[in-house]
DNA sequence: GTCGAATGTGGTACCGGTTACACATAAAAT
DNA sequence: ATTTTATGTGTAACCGGTACCACATTCGAC
């Protein structure tokens, strides 16, 4: 591999000409420039990123922590991050946390010692303490879902509390009269606005009791123990809303084995708008997070950090969108 | 931040002393090793892998280049990527080819600017060529299902012929007396391979024609239309092999469509173990990869080249597994 | 005719590590 | 007692860029 000085050298010119050429900062005449341009092509020069970062702390590189790639949530917001990263000339290093706290602060420890240039955090257990210490430490970060409390780090998030509203009102509207709520991890901000929303909208109803709300783990699994929970205590319920789409589809499964019809005899709502939604029987009602725009979003605004044309904190919620499927058709009879 | 410098005069020592603990090459005294141990600690000092990979040419990470993370068979392998790398010290930067070999061409440069240790390529369109260049530039690649042809990089992939032939005999097995398949991208290996499985196998029986393989895209879509077009041509077919289960899911809606019962009409079969397949009613039988297993093995594959403990470029093949589910259930009658 | 700005280029310290080499001393071998 | 050998440490060049500063030259302005 040719260095900056063989290319100089070729040229006939010093290594500071050869980088202004490169960074275009600073004058270089065209006939230099010419001779420049032949030198690394014929040399094949390509300038060692790692040298530069060295120089200039600034790697072209952002870090994606998220729980776990393989939880059909992540793979899309994955796929915008990078291309939107790509477009901007940055790398992505992707790591799964587990939503471990201390896998986290390793993989803080590692990056920044590889100098990257940003983080962006999918994941929720990150606290507040360490988004101080990063802010301090330089780092920009951004978060997914979870602003480790107000404002030591911009965070992207979609309307979860309103979609929640959305989601019952949707089943009420199809004819539901009992709905209860599967909800996810309670230390998961999503999954409390979530149930809040749920909360919102049927408190008031006379039906409502709070035995109505099971717990479940955001995994296929957890929705199906929550479903078989529930109808054993109210067999009467006729409407789910679960937490999120995995959980969905577990109640859909569990209901099945049941042989509980869905949407006849039981209606069922998810959250998040995954691709799996789409292929269940019935097909899923759900409230569909913008999940590409929210991984573009999110990388955009950490690129926009690290290049310094953004220092406030700022939230930025999306909306969300009823997606009816069969899964709570109205008027289908037994 | 602390440099080493900061350390060495700190512990009053040379830098050199400090590099030789740090990397355990060279003696060290004991109780110099506490003096540093000690100016280590509250100088907080962390050494920069930046600086490290600039003086010795290793930066601990590799890349795994896949066409497209949000294709579901991908996230799981990335998981499994990324979780012996970072056993291992190495971190993973990932880019989406989306098969264009333009993509991965510009990957490769911007890596090698980068001094990465070494490429996993999960991509297709890899060719000979390329990996001839990368080879010769040092840096260690492997790749998953395509080798570019024989000798050039190591491949890790599962037995897809074989797998194919399991499906098609199960179906026999399952009652099928007339059996279609579906195959990819004939541009990919898999997919050819596949499609020679279930040649092997029904190549010589009375009922097969040509016509009875159709084309898809190794998308849903792809599954639905290839399936639409094949009952349309032969409305006796009772057993469909689609090439991935992408294809089998886009079959199961096709026919849920057609109002054709599976299993009771048409028996399917996918391939690949995709979580989507245990969600889809009836449940997706399919030739199941290990695909943990194989990204573990890749992962490990590259490294070991990397650490320099292989030299020689092998082929991997890992068995696979049929899971008889419901779409293939037998003796299931109207 | 002089001056200041614009244009163009080179020298070199610096980023923060690694490592070859030189040198010193203590322990073991002959 | 002398030569090896093992142990321990420092100096400084090097990895491949960036960027500050110094120095020339040209040119329009006053």
């Amino acid at each position: 591999m040719a260095t900056i000085r063989d290319v100089a050298k070729l040229a006939g010119v010093s290594v500071a000409t050869i980088s202004r050429y490169l960074n275009k900062t600073g004058y270089v005449n065209v006939d230099t420039e010419h001779k420049i341009k032949k030198a690394i092509e014929t040399l094949k020069y390509e300038p060692s990123s790692v040298a530069r970062g060295l120089a200039g702390k600034q790697t072209k590189t952002i870090a994606l922590i998220l729980p776990d790639i393989s939880n059909p949530f992540f793979p899309e917001l994955a796929r915008a991050v990078e291309d939107v990263a790509s477009t901007y000339g940055y790398t992505v290093i992707f790591g799964n946390s587990d939503d471990q706290g201390v896998k986290e602060r390793t993989y803080i420890e590692l990056l920044k010692k590889k100098y990257i240039d940003g983080i962006i955090f999918a994941s929720n257990t990150l606290n507040r303490d360490d988004a101080v210490q990063m802010n301090q430490s330089g780092i920009p970060i951004v978060c997914l879902d979870r602003g480790p409390d107000n404002h030591s780090c911009s965070v992207v998030r979609s309307k979860n509390r309103e979609g929640a509203q959305l989601a019952v009102q949707h089943l009420l509207a199809a004819g539901c009269r009992k709905i209860a709520h599967i909800y996810g991890p309670m230390d998961l901000i999503t999954a409390q606005e979530r149930m809040k929303g749920y909360e919102d909208a049927v408190k008031s109803l006379p039906w409502f009791s709070p035995s109505l709300m099971v717990s479940g783990n955001f995994q296929i699994n957890g929705g199906m123990k929550a479903t078989e929970q529930l109808l054993h205590t109210h067999p009467d319920i006729d409407g789910i809303f679960a937490g999120n789409d995995l959980m969905a589809v577990g109640a859909l499964k569990a209901l099945h084995r049941m042989q509980i019809l869905v949407p006849q005899q039981v209606k069922v709502c998810g959250f998040d708008g995954i691709q799996m939604a789409e292929i269940t029987e019935p097909e899923l009602t759900t409230v569909a997070q913008p999940i590409y725009e929210m991984g573009a979003t999110v990388s955009r605004l950490l690129i926009k950090k690290i290049e310094g044309n953004l220092d406030t904190n700022e939230i930025y919620e999306l909306d969300v969108t009823l997606i009816p499927r069969r899964s709570t058709q109205k008027g289908v009879h037994l």
